[in-house]
DNA sequence: CTAACTGCAAACCTTTTGCATTGAC
DNA sequence: GTCAATGCAAAAGGTTTGCAGTTAG
């Protein structure tokens, strides 16, 4: 489609993003779309709003909602709900390209997600079968990640 | 309830695996699982309950979220959010295998459900790569189908 | 300057829970 | 008969909204 294939600034890139679609960048805006744009793990609208409340102890939850919804209906997050592993939260990750692949782990509420040839290969394929203009595609495997696996061999319940 | 026992009836199947799994086989649970079965499209559970209220107009909604949390923790049903299209609700399906594929449409908010060779050779093999022991696999795709790619090549907005 | 955004509080909507009663096994 | 499931009502999330004050462009 239409990526920049140069990497700005981890932090940065969301960002620029919001600016680029002509959306205000309010204080919070900037706050809450580089907690987004760095976090490690997926955060569920209560765990962005805590994290944004330490650094501004005045963004309010519904600010925190309504930029959620505003960077989603943009197309510039992307909401998942990872099998419910936790529950019915739901979370959100900037959208690094338009194919997640997340392994959510029962056991362990772990979620990987695997990258390689294998999966590259994958998505060029299911997006030429599918007679489907694809903008989003996730492909979610709820199991036993092979730790846990390995755990309950050694030690069956 | 006077059928041969061949194949079980359409609506039969969800109630014969709830009484496998040795729960309680209520006349409520009967209700439920026969709309599940039964069901041609994907519901929520507020479409569970109004389907159900007009068989049975005593049966609670409570009923029906417990109900609908037994099957899904047993396994007998899956919850699906089908790419949020539709807001926060979820839908519940009979589990009709563990690999479920639907390419939602972000236009009409359609739900297809592919099958074929490509399909079922993709689950042979994302099983084997991934490592993990899939119980359960998503592959969900938003997008555009093919009649309103159609419709909108011929009328750009 | 002005429309858009924010904080606040209240409303909303879906889902869960405690309790007395009913019903499946 | 016993214990689990149900209906009911109330509570508990999580999310949205109307409003008045604030701010980015």
């Amino acid at each position: 489609m239409d990526s920049p294939r140069v990497a700005p600034r981890a932090g940065e890139r969301l960002v620029n993003r919001i600016r680029d679609k002509g959306l205000r960048l309010t204080g919070q805006r900037r706050l809450l779309a580089e907690l987004l744009d760095g976090a490690e793990q997926h955060l569920d609208a209560d765990a962005v709003y805590r994290l944004a409340k330490r650094k501004d102890g005045s963004i309010h939850r519904s600010t925190v909602y309504r930029t959620l919804h505003l960077l989603k209906i943009h197309g510039l997050v992307d909401e998942l709900d990872l099998m419910h592993v936790a529950g019915e939260r739901h979370y959100y990750e900037v959208r690094p390209s338009a194919f997640h692949i997340h392994l959510v782990c029962t056991s362990c509420r772990g979620v990987q997600e695997p990258g390689g040839p294998f999966w590259e290969d994958l998505k060029k394929k299911v997006a030429k079968e599918a007679g489907f203009r694809a903008e989003v595609v996730r492909l979610e495997m709820g199991g036993r990640c092979s730790s846990c696996q390995r755990r309950e061999f050694r030690k069956p319940d």
